[in-house]
Parts: structure tokens; sequence; C-alpha cells
DNA sequence: AAATCAATGTTAGAATTCTAACTAGTTTGT
DNA sequence: ACAAACTAGTTAGAATTCTAACATTGATTT
């Protein structure tokens, strides 16, 4: 008889096949001659702009040094651009160029649309179910880090 | 006014966070002289043996390149063997040796361990919570890979 | 104020992953 | 039977990511 929390440690090694899942396809669209981790850096600066590095970097679960390559590649791109802020002077604020805003919202919008292609075979209620589940892990992130 | 879908497709931007704090601190245990890749693979040929390489590829979400690179690896510790399947003999069907048993037993249960201490501040309800959640994307899995 | 410790971002070199081309085996259609 | 199209796995070289050490700044302690 197995607890909550193995079922949980059990099923987190299968997250990456849903997301593999429901995002291929979307490799082929960020084919605006920008990685993997670019792709997703210009559209989480598209949600939210400001913010310093470190935080962009947990958002793609990689190591702060791989992100500041993928930073300066942006940069050289003239998508992005490193602000220094003012209360901490070690921290960089992210922003998108006017190039960028751009391009990020073709992309979300691109993004999006292929989401919503690969979900399409859901049953409606499938899909309200997806959703809630995907509430309930955004929400989850909350409670884990107010313990960090 | 946003549907479901473009809801989905919001949260699916958040789930790689979701995994960097639910795993956070299994990269130690992971110190066998194990990559990730190859912590990944022990446990789920753990949980799974015997099927073919491209398999255990999609549930890691490396492309099978990468993954030739992880079984050589694992198969030069001695942790795992490629075997020839007889109904296809382009498939090499992977399973673990009696060393690799040992050791995938002992991470698999490291992980567990670590999930669970990782998940020790949420409340009843909410580790419930998240338990259906995970049932459902694991659900949703099936379904979509039905459409494939 | 000084010393110590922690956090942010960068760097360099090693390890891992990606892409594209390739081999070999399978399936399909004729 | 045979050719074309497809699938599984490997390879090589390029791109990305990791780890560990570092410099700078901020927070804490004394």
């Amino acid at each position: 008889m197995l607890g909550s929390e193995e079922i949980i440690a059990e099923l987190m090694g299968r997250i990456p096949r849903f997301i593999g899942l429901m995002l291929s396809g979307s490799e082929i669209e960020a084919a605006d001659g920008l990685s993997q981790s670019e792709f997703r850096t210009l559209i989480n600066l598209h949600r939210c702009e400001g913010r310093p590095m470190a935080d962009y970097s947990k958002q793609l679960g990689i190591s702060k040094g791989s992100f500041t390559y993928v930073a300066d590649n942006l940069e050289k791109k003239g998508l992005i651009e490193r602000v220094p802020m003012l209360n901490d002077k070690r921290k960089q604020a992210l922003f998108l160029t006017g190039k960028g805003k751009v391009l990020a919202r073709k992309i979300d919008a691109e993004f999006t649309q292929n989401i919503k292609q690969n979900i399409a075979c859901l049953k409606r209620s499938d899909i309200n179910k997806l959703e809630s589940a995907l509430r309930t892990i955004d929400h989850t992130i909350d409670l884990l880090k107010e313990r960090t």
C-alpha cells in the first residue's frame, strides 16, 4: 500500500514525457534562429519583464552559469537588454528591446497555437481536468517557494 | 477572456520551475558518479525494464542521439545491458545488470525520500490535490499518445 | 566599523545534448 | 519479389549546459 508521497514520486518521473507530448512541434516554430532556451526566455520575458536574471534561470530550470550564455546570445541578437538594478547592484534586470517585443509576441502566439493543436484531440472534459491539474501545480509552486 | 487552451499554454511554461522545486536536492543524491540522465534512466529501468531504447529516450525527453551516449556510459559502468529484440532486429531492449538493480533500487528510494522531504511542508489536503493533479497529467499522457 | 557570510552574475573547461547524415532493418504498395 | 518510404539506433561535429572558482555587492555578526 503506497502513500500519496510515494505515488507523487512515481508520477514526477512522467512529467518530462508529458512536456514532450504537449510541446511537440513547437521546436519547429522556434526556428527563428532561436535555441529552445532562447525561445522560452523570450516567452517568459513577454509574460513578465524586468526581473533579475536568476529568476529567469530558475524558470527555465538551468544553472545561472548556463543562463549567462543564453542572455549573452539574446543580447547579441538585439532582443533583450541587461539593466543594473538600483536597489541591488549585483542584480541585472532583463527587458525586451522593441525588436524583442515584436518577436516575443509572435512566438508566444505560435507557442499557444501549437499547444492548442496538440490538445485538440482531447475531449472538452479532459481539457477542463487538465487545466485544473495545471492550476494545482502552479499553486503548489507558490506553496513550495514560501518555504524557501 | 481566455479559454482553457490559452490558460493551459500559459501554465505549461511553469512546469520546469515546479520540477526544479520538487527535485531540489536530488542532484546531490545522484552523486554515485551518475549524471542526471543516467540517474533518471536507472529509475525508469527500475520501474520498467526490457523496452526499446527509444522509449527511454522519450521518457527522458532527450533525442535518441543523446540517449545513445547515456546508454553507452551506463553500459561502460556495468549497470545496464543492451539486448537485441527478436521480433525487430533494429530494436535494442535495455535491462539492468545485477549491479544495476542494486544501485537502481537505492537511488529510486533516495529519490522518493527526497521528494517526501520537499513536500513535507505542504498540508495534507494540498498533498492530496497534488497527487490528483499528477494523476490527471499521467492520464493525459495516455490520451495524447493514442493520437500518435 | 570590521569581519564574516550569503547572494548575483561571469568565466573557463568538461560533460551533456542537439542536429543532420548514415546504416541497417521493417513496412507498404505495386 | 522489389522498390520506396519509414523506423531504430549510431556517429561526428556544433551548440548548449554543467560544475567549480571567482569578483562584486549585500546582509549579518561582533
